[in-house]
DNA sequence: CTGCATCCCGAAAGATACTG
DNA sequence: CAGTATCTTTCGGGATGCAG
């Protein structure tokens, strides 16, 4: 496989993915990239790491009024998932009226690097995107007009 | 806000948390950052784009066989997705029987540069994650003894 | 071989109301 | 304030059949 876009681009993309199909090719059951992905794909967890790292400790309703669109429900599920992997550490304080407040781990700030990789990346490639969007939307338009 | 652990560990961090937030605070509509994150977050396309990454040039049915556990449908889905995003392209030959070959494009390996990172992240810290799984189902465990 | 159309189900997500 | 409980709705995605 030589020539090939990949090779061309990056010699350092070929290294990687020698590294993540060697193991095991990425199969369904216990694979740790689809895994990582199931996670990290769902529709808050990101959102959540993102404000956590950019405000630091956060309480609940915090991380609620933040974060566009969430539900009370979804947010403590999302909560729950991320301490639950170990990226986000929950402290309680025994006061009245109770305080609970959420933070970062070390582990949620190195997962955090990678995602922010992904978020510039999508900030700077949207146009692109947009673009290809348009145009395959007139091509689409055309098949069913009148 | 000093002295958190993103501070601590990487500076480069926090400039690029400044990046994202700046423009628009992650809004549901029209974010760019949520409309990437929503389209590698589906269940098939960042494994369609490695799958691609690995192998070059591939087609339809090489794909259903590599990618574990796809229905026909799904990778027809998922294709026209990233097809529609300008991540693939699609490359039909007027033969008999017919050919369709799909392959990344410049813009489609620049994701997949971003992706590999996540991926290859994932693969060095499943370990912690794995670990941390098993201290909290053991908590869990302890709630629900009879 | 490629891949669209249809039907259908279970899981995920939203809304709402209630509690320590 | 910080959740939990419950109900309802949405929808991803699997199975199947058909078409170019």
């Amino acid at each position: 496989m030589e020539g090939t876009i990949v090779d061309n681009q990056s010699e350092k993309i070929s290294h990687r993915l020698e590294k993540i199909f060697t193991p095991a090719p990425l199969q369904v059951p216990g694979c740790p990239v689809r895994d990582v992905l199931d996670r990290i794909g769902d529709k808050w967890s990101i959102l959540s790491v993102l404000h956590l790292g950019h405000s630091g400790k956060l309480r609940f309703n915090e991380l609620l009024h933040r974060i566009d669109g969430i539900s009370q429900r979804m947010l403590t599920v999302t909560l729950r998932g991320l301490e639950r992997d170990g990226f986000v550490s929950r402290r309680i304080y025994a006061e009245v009226p109770p305080r609970v407040e959420y933070e970062l781990t070390a582990l949620g700030v190195s997962l955090l690097d990678q995602v922010l990789g992904l978020a510039v990346w999508a900030q700077d490639n949207m146009g692109d995107i947009i673009t290809s969007r348009a145009a395959h939307a007139n091509a689409a338009g055309f098949q069913n007009l009148p």
